[in-house]
DNA sequence: CTGATTAAGTTGTATATACAATAGGGGCAT
DNA sequence: ATGCCCCTATTGTATATACAACTTAATCAG
């Protein structure tokens, strides 16, 4: 019966958001440009001004829009988004350099929960959960090695899964988004295990992030993910929130 | 609304929003208790409903407050938010841990820039810059290793600050909010000088956080902050943007 | 007792209106 | 030409109102 055009958020202030957004992104408003009043816009888009102000303030608010009183509304140039924040997708991070990526899954198996594992997944001792080990390459070269445990109430078919078609972590996502992430970083030096699978020596420093989400149900996942450092590193640049620029940003 | 004897913001749902939060802060609402309703707030503040509404929705989208439609709005219980991401102070972060900060100035002098620095901070070379080397104890194991260089454009009293009495990041803040902010982190091997300052031997992995800030202006500073792998992580724990919980959060 | 309906309370969205605050330009008097 | 004032455009805040959407509890019919 619904026969939902998908691309409607109905709400109308989502939608002028959208408006916007597409504007910006088509170059109709190039970065430091103005973009139309509110009343202009309100005449556009046959919305009230309040609604209008609602949108124009919220994208304002995420950094994508500059306002100064009196004067008018500027395209904020954007800068890349934090990838310690974002659900970040390694084979998406390599691809984005033009490089290939390729991965290697060692093990894929239903394990019991020991002490450990048990509380920190608020199960019994000895419940089944899902444990992985992927190796990712980037052009050959290996740059990270995966090791995660996965509840199975969150994923019962994880272990159905080719992770080497797709990524373990966005399969993880497409079943359901996480209502909490954690990310811890350490820098540690490599255990033998991963000396092996990581083509590095002793001494040599590992970035290493540990991952855990949760969904509303309970723990989901948990992972550690151990980079060589002279492989990867992290980075985030971004503008602050009550930024406040002359015009046109 | 009429003339509370209160200092005001002046913004009303500014106002309101600060109420909310003492609530939260005093304990008079715990976490995933129930607030007030919109409609009971109005009558306690004497606002609208409209702007009663804007504090509460913004509130909410900062992930303090979670509404349910229908049932009403509770406190969220609040995580440890992103070292990485906000303007974070080291003396803060050691002392919400309960140990004692204490800090040595190794170096606060002007020096002239080279080609790399002048480039970095969009200046001749040879220009002035104000370089810094702090070391920083937590209960007086040494945890970090700052070194800075600050255009003198944007602190142009950096050398006459005593940085044992007030941390070099906070002073900074204090100036003038950066526009943007990037942090890149690496794990790194220690070279000599820090591998004495931080009392660790060269094999010991360090955390090793690039931190720049810019202002409308131009490029403000440029950070290396390292830290011993052993004595130090960074952490990040959020909730993801649509995240939409029962009763309570 | 069971199941469906209704009612009340709460948040979500949208509008019309009013006035305040700010920036910039134009015009006027000196 | 210079400085001052005023007018206009634009964003910022606040209110009153209306209806929609959702949750829970109470009510009613069988």
């Amino acid at each position: 019966m619904s026969d939902n055009g998908v691309e409607k958020p109905q709400k109308l202030y989502e939608q002028i958001k959208q408006y916007l957004l597409d504007g910006i992104a088509s170059g109709q408003w190039p970065d430091g440009s103005r973009i139309p009043s509110e009343h202009e816009l309100m005449e556009v888009l046959g919305a009230s001004r309040m609604t209008v102000n609602r949108a124009v303030r919220e994208l304002s608010a995420d950094g994508l829009l500059n306002r100064v009183q009196g004067l008018g509304t500027f395209v904020r140039a954007q800068v890349p988004r934090s990838a310690l924040l974002e659900i970040y997708d390694i084979s998406e991070d390599i691809q984005r350099r033009g490089n290939v990526h390729k991965s290697q899954v060692l093990l894929l198996e239903a394990i019991r929960a020991d002490e450990a594992l048990a509380s920190a997944f608020m199960l019994r001792r000895g419940a089944k959960l899902f444990h992985s080990e992927i190796v990712h390459f980037e052009n050959d070269v290996p740059v990270q090695f995966e090791a995660r445990f996965v509840s199975p109430r969150f994923a019962p078919e994880y272990l159905n899964q080719d992770f080497t078609q797709q990524t373990s972590n966005r399969y993880l996502q497409g079943i359901a988004p996480p209502s909490e992430v954690e990310h811890i970083v350490h820098a540690v030096r490599p255990d033998e295990r991963a000396q092996a699978l990581l083509e590095i020596g002793p001494h040599e420093p590992c970035l290493q992030v540990e991952r855990r989400t949760w969904t509303e149900a309970g723990p989901a996942t948990r992972s550690v993910l151990t980079h060589p450092g002279s492989r990867y590193s992290l980075g985030s640049r971004y503008a602050v929130a009550d930024w406040n620029a002359k015009k046109g940003g």
